[in-house]
DNA sequence: CGTCTGGTTGATCTAGATCAACAGGAGTGG
DNA sequence: CCACTCCTGTTGATCTAGATCAACCAGACG
């Protein structure tokens, strides 16, 4: 699994997006010499839920998402993790098994780097630390806002607000396209996001065309009003 | 709105459960000089959605629950904050308003830190702020297992889950009485924590009733047997 | 006494799940 | 090349958990 490649933090395109932005070149010499870069296609796995957590991940291209199976095999996808994110530091962090399962849904070009390594790191490195406190705080406010939009609205409202997130994220804008983006996850997972079964993402999409909120042709997905559909999340 | 009282943080029996068990006295002294004490009744708010944030609060007794209220006035409960926890922590960090509004639900004696103070306190103890990051990384922890129950397991799951939740925070066993509590919150709250509207509670207690998994006195909560619960759960 | 608020119950409605069928690729093997 | 099975997605028919609406009761409180 994971083909090699090579490249240096020191020059990632990515890394001002990241946890690591405040690191001296010192330490980016440090995680370059540790660091492993992998090359993973689609349906390979990152790490397994129920794994010990031996380091973090961080993703240079491509997509991941963060998968929670429990005991009766029903699967949620928690988590979409695009280029500049940081995967699964907050077991690392807490020092516990991996609660999820790390899936890549897109090529990736990600790079390991152990745990010794990062507390090091973090030894060394107030800021970092900082930067990992404002992640979690992040994370945990998006989470809530999941998690009071799951009791409190409707799957086309959710619908709707995971494609302006999706929108924000992948989007783009021409003037003879309008907005428009190409869905990264498959209808199935889009429902494991949102809480609901694929039949109902299936018909909900139907609905939307109907109201000529959203057009779908295919993966890709045409929004003809930004305001018309924010208006309907509220 | 709530009278004074006043106690000392070094001698508080609440402090060794708190993020700040790690001041040491000289900084002890300083929130002493600054904290404010406060008692308050249930139903009184210690602030509101959208309020700037002007520092933590600390419970010493009492119940604090935080409440979110969308636009359309649909209220959810986040959060029940038990004696020894530190509440508006997320906002005082991420520096943003309040994103919910935080209701005494069981009188209190809560201590205001102002920002200032604890930004101090923060400067001189490294140890606070890796408290910090860790009550974060335990709250993202919780939602998003809330997350996913919400979206894969029914009402009566959830109901039971929060159950022995609370049994595990405010329960006791004895020879005679069994594993008992009482209910901290109304009937209504306790759907907005769940998620659910307050009818649902009244017919789910009355379905475990005869299943005779949970029997309910009032506010009284008893539970004969917490092993046949927890299978229920899983 | 009335009025209010919180809780329980019943009757009904509906969003979304479940079950089942089918259509279009994409392999795979002859 | 066709025949085969997989796999993903769409659609239809039906079922059900939980919401909604409405009535009612009991205690609190003026």
């Amino acid at each position: 699994m994971g083909e090699h490649a090579h490249s240096s933090c020191i020059t990632c395109p990515r890394r001002e997006l990241t946890e690591w932005r405040d690191l001296e070149i010192p330490e980016l010499e440090l995680v370059d010499r540790h660091k492993r870069d992998k090359i993973l296609l689609p349906g390979e796995l990152l790490y397994n839920q129920g794994d010990p957590c031996e380091g973090i991940y961080c993703v240079k291209d491509g997509l991941i998402g963060e998968r929670n199976v429990d005991i009766d095999g029903r699967s949620s996808l928690v988590r979409l993790n695009h280029p500049g994110t940081t995967v699964g530091y907050q077991e690392f962090l807490s020092r516990t098994d991996y609660r999820h399962s790390a899936e890549v849904l897109q090529e990736c070009h990600v790079c390991f780097i152990g745990k010794s390594v990062v507390r090091q790191l973090l030894a060394k490195s107030p800021a970092l630390g900082e930067r990992f406190l404002h992640r979690s705080l992040e994370d945990a406010q998006q989470l809530e806002e999941s998690l009071v939009r799951v009791r409190t609205t409707s799957v086309k409202a959710r619908f709707l607000h995971t494609l302006m997130v999706m929108y924000e994220r992948f989007g783009s804008y021409g003037p003879t396209t309008g907005h428009t983006f190409e869905l990264p996850v498959s209808r199935k997972d889009l429902g494991a996001l949102i809480g609901i079964v694929p039949e109902t993402i299936s018909r909900t999409i139907r609905s939307l065309e109907q109201e000529a909120l959203v057009h779908f042709d295919g993966n890709r997905v045409f929004i003809p009003d930004l305001e018309v559909v924010f208006d309907e999340i509220v």
